[in-house]
RNA sequence: GGAGGGAUCGCAUAGUGGUCUAGUGCGGCCGCCUGCUAAGCGGUUACACGAGGUUAAAACUCGUGUCACGGGUUCGAAUCCCGUUCCCUCCGCCA
């Protein structure tokens, strides 16, 4: 959420922002309604301030006089019809603040759509291949270790079953990436819940403008998380977080679900777009001078695992038209996939700067004595796993249809390759 | 799911309609004293919003609100009434 003062003092600040992201807001009516509220706030302040003052004297004086309580009764009658009106006009600023976007840093690159996002470097080359590299698809059928008939028997489509070799493969993943980030990197490891009450998903920006993207149990009112970054923004909610912990890393593994509402049949091939889908997030809590650096370590810290794994990549920054809602700045690393023939995304890297911590009230005090000021929080996946899955079968594979598994997971799977049977 | 108890300033507690401008202790911060990591003494101790102020921000002044949350009664509510949430104890169920 942005500050309403921002608006009331930069207006075009915010104007150029939602221009270059090609979204609108009705700037013009919000003022109004800020304005009528300030106006009617004065006004029942004073009142209460009057009826304050005139309650303390009948409570000092002997005998009640009856025409100064009616009058009082009156202003009290005021009172109630103004506070009614102003819980109207905060809940429809409200409103209006949580669907306007954050502001992108000034050095985003402008662009419509992710067509327009440029290439910031590459890492590894694109291996050639002494014969045609099949898509995992066919991989993961071949040595039966992805079992796409049964989860679509099972829950429908964009559902897949791992098994065996392939369970293990994602599980050793997990734990790889885990371990790494743990030891490594200075994260905490957080497990959090997996389902989470409505006001995590305000807070984090999801609703009220995304609620189509998510799945929903109506008779709890639980909301299934999109991403580790729901639960882990919310942990400190509600907090005045001291400015020496600052900052703060975590990790996380957790499902992910999304409804993914697009059109029947683009990306239902193989495992890249599920409806549920495993990912190790990044998250940072940091104060508002650090954040910017914060972020270009987080994006390193991503990077070290498909590093580490020997997939080659490419980061491509996000344009002001492609950026996420809640984001001031995005980075994402894209996997190259021989068999399916593309760029894979398997990791954005976000600083949020205070939008977050404004929607979820997380502060911190920056020295003693000094006023609270928002946290800056930062996101990034560490990485998500069906692409990296992906990225794994598919650059690893040989003409006799075994896999060999990269040397970091070699202790987690036992095995240095995955054998047709 | 059922029965009962509870939620007050960072922590612990006092407070049953007006002198609560929420007291006290602990902790924290500032200072004083003291030859010595102690004790004592004095002071201080939240946040939000609005008006003014200044405008690069603040400091500052005034007001309003906040005793879990939301309503109600009243001239006036931490205090009385209703609802909700969360916590604790017991019973039931359960991986």
């Amino acid at each position: 959420m942005i500050d309403i003062k921002l608006i009331r003092e930069n207006r075009p600040v915010v104007q150029e922002a939602l221009d270059k992201r090609g979204d609108n807001a009705p700037l013009d009516a919000i003022l109004q309604l800020d304005e009528k509220r300030r106006q009617s706030l004065f006004q029942m302040e004073n009142l209460r301030a009057k009826r304050n003052q005139v309650s303390k004297e009948i409570g000092r004086t002997k005998e009640k006089p009856p025409q100064l309580i009616a009058e009082m009764k009156q202003i009290g009658e005021q009172i109630t019809s103004l506070e009614e009106g102003i819980k109207k006009l905060d809940e429809e600023i409200r409103e209006h603040l949580l669907r306007i976007p954050n502001i992108p840093a000034s050095d985003v690159p402008l662009g419509k759509s992710d067509k327009d996002n440029p290439v910031i470097r590459t890492w590894g080359e694109p291996q050639a291949f002494p014969f045609k590299p099949l898509p995992h698809w066919d991989i993961g059928e071949k040595l039966d270790i992805i079992d796409f008939d049964r989860g679509v028997k099972l829950s429908g489509t964009r559902f897949y079953v791992l098994k065996g070799m392939g369970s293990k493969l994602q599980r050793s993943l997990i734990q790889f990436m885990l371990d790494l980030h743990v030891r490594e990197h200075g994260y905490t490891e957080i497990y959090p819940p997996y389902m989470v009450k409505q006001e995590c998903l305000v807070g984090s920006g999801n609703l009220p403008k995304f609620g189509d993207n998510l799945y929903h149990d109506e008779i709890e009112d639980f909301w299934w998380v999109p991403t580790a970054e729901v639960p882990l923004t919310n942990l400190h909610r509600d907090e005045i977080i001291d400015g020496g912990r600052l900052p703060i890393y975590y990790a996380a593994y957790t499902a992910c679900f999304r409804r993914e509402k697009m059109a029947a049949g683009k990306d239902t091939r193989g495992i890249k777009r599920g409806h549920q889908f495993d990912k190790v997030e990044l998250y940072k809590f940091t104060d508002a001078e650090t954040s910017d650096q914060e972020l270009l370590k987080l994006l390193a810290d991503a990077e070290d695992v498909v590093r580490r794994l020997g997939l080659a990549y490419r980061i491509v920054q996000l344009c002001t038209g492609d950026l996420g809602f809640a984001s001031t700045k995005s980075f994402d690393i894209e996997l190259w996939a021989p068999g399916c023939n593309e760029w894979l995304e398997v990791s954005s890297c976000s600083n949020c700067r205070d939008f977050q911590a404004r929607r979820a009230n997380i502060k911190y005090r920056p020295g003693p004595d000094q006023p609270l000021k928002f946290v800056h929080t930062l996101n990034g996946s560490g990485v998500a796993l069906p692409r990296l899955f992906i990225a794994v079968l598919e650059n690893y594979q040989n003409a006799d249809g075994s896999i060999i598994i990269p040397e970091p997971l070699r202790p987690y799977m036992g095995t240095d390759a995955i054998r047709p049977s």
